[in-house]
DNA sequence: GTAACGAACGCAACTCAGTAACAAATTTAT
DNA sequence: ATAAATTTGTTACTGAGTTGCGTTCGTTAC
């Protein structure tokens, strides 16, 4: 085996390319619908009509009408985890989660809330406005802290569990709280400090409690 | 008016009287359904049926079927809100919360997960190991949390928020824990303690933060 | 007591998400 | 080329939630 492939992709294949281009094709037109009309005011079945799919092929795809639009954070599932896992020696975990939300702040990473990108802003007030996708979220944030936890102490214990709940907790704050004040129109250039002064604030409420903020 | 009375009820009347009877018997009938079958292999005709009303009927007293369940959990939303802005002069919110949610172990409130009654354990368990209800759930504490964020600040402050959304992801997982430990055929002499030694960790981590805890 | 009003109800029919069964088409392996 | 395995479309179904309408029943005024 060469090494630095990982084994279990031994041949793209053709029917492998064309089932990711297929699923690529259906949430993109899924989510452009969605963007234009709204979510409720789409049927599955006009969207695997313009995918030029039928609908059965449309839930062997996505389970749900929502994973149509919340599988793109699937990619991030298991990330906080991963930076505790991954994190530099003498750093201790949180210090190793705020560096990596500081990272994604200054990247603009969609996930943190801020970014300037019109497209991506739309997409979050989709997901931010429409109910049913916000419950849905919570569970993908909930399997994040179940990962979160695990890294922290693969024993389970209390502590663990209790602090990654918080961490998950604190990270949608400050994500919406970013969003919101760029779709209220703030400027990025305001907005983008203002995010980093409130992840301070976040991180020194975990880091130090709340007795230290007067609660 | 006599003193001593909420003015928005002055009168029970027939009717009022026969609809809190109506929705009571709705619940009743569908949860011992979902206790004894399952919640999805229930049917919401079935309910209807068994409570003899219409299908278009029990949705004007419940707006879903997961509600069916979960209004028992409505009478508790905003009492963090409650709990701290009701609080003795010279306690802190966090401490009017924890002796609130020790009150609680000590009565053995179904919220608090404590709990002696084969039915009431059973209920958590049907709403705990059913995705659905637990998915639902976390709006309602969601809700919660925003209560509590403006009881602790009504200027709607980034530190409130983040408080208020830990200390309701806290009380998920200690609520959780504690029910597992019974679920699991722990004898209630053993699981109270131990819900009160985890409250004591979990209150300690709000309050003084990860770094007194090593992460 | 009775008539008039409005609220709650049942009935029937509907939309839409999601699933099942089976047959047709297409890719991969031989 | 042909057989085996996988993917797809068609049709038809279940079940949640909604709508429109006519009827019933509690409430209120006379």
């Amino acid at each position: 085996m060469i090494p630095g492939m990982t084994p279990s992709e031994p041949e793209p294949g053709l029917r492998t390319l064309k089932k990711q281009r297929t699923r690529q094709t259906i949430a993109d037109v899924a989510i452009a619908l969605f963007l234009d009309r709204g979510f409720a005011q789409v049927s599955v079945a006009e969207i695997a009509a313009a995918a030029e799919v039928s609908k059965p092929t449309l839930f062997r795809y996505f389970a749900t009408k929502e994973e149509l639009v919340l599988h793109r954070f699937a990619d991030h599932l298991g990330e906080a985890g991963r930076v505790v896992r991954d994190r530099a020696a003498g750093l201790t975990p949180l210090d190793a989660l705020e560096r990596h939300h500081l990272a994604g702040l200054a990247a603009h990473e969609p996930q943190t809330g801020l970014t300037d990108d019109p497209e991506v802003l739309a997409f979050l007030r989709l997901v931010y406005e429409t109910p049913e996708l916000s419950a849905q979220l919570l569970d993908y944030v909930d399997a994040d802290a179940d990962a979160l936890a695990e890294a922290l102490d693969p024993e389970g214990g209390i502590a663990a569990r209790l602090f990654a709940a918080q961490y998950v907790a604190v990270r949608q704050v400050l994500a919406r709280t970013a969003w919101a004040g760029l779709a209220g129109g703030q400027d990025i250039a305001e907005a983008g400090p203002r995010a980093v002064a409130e992840t301070a604030t976040a991180f020194a409420l975990l880091r130090d409690g709340a007795r230290a903020q007067g609660f």
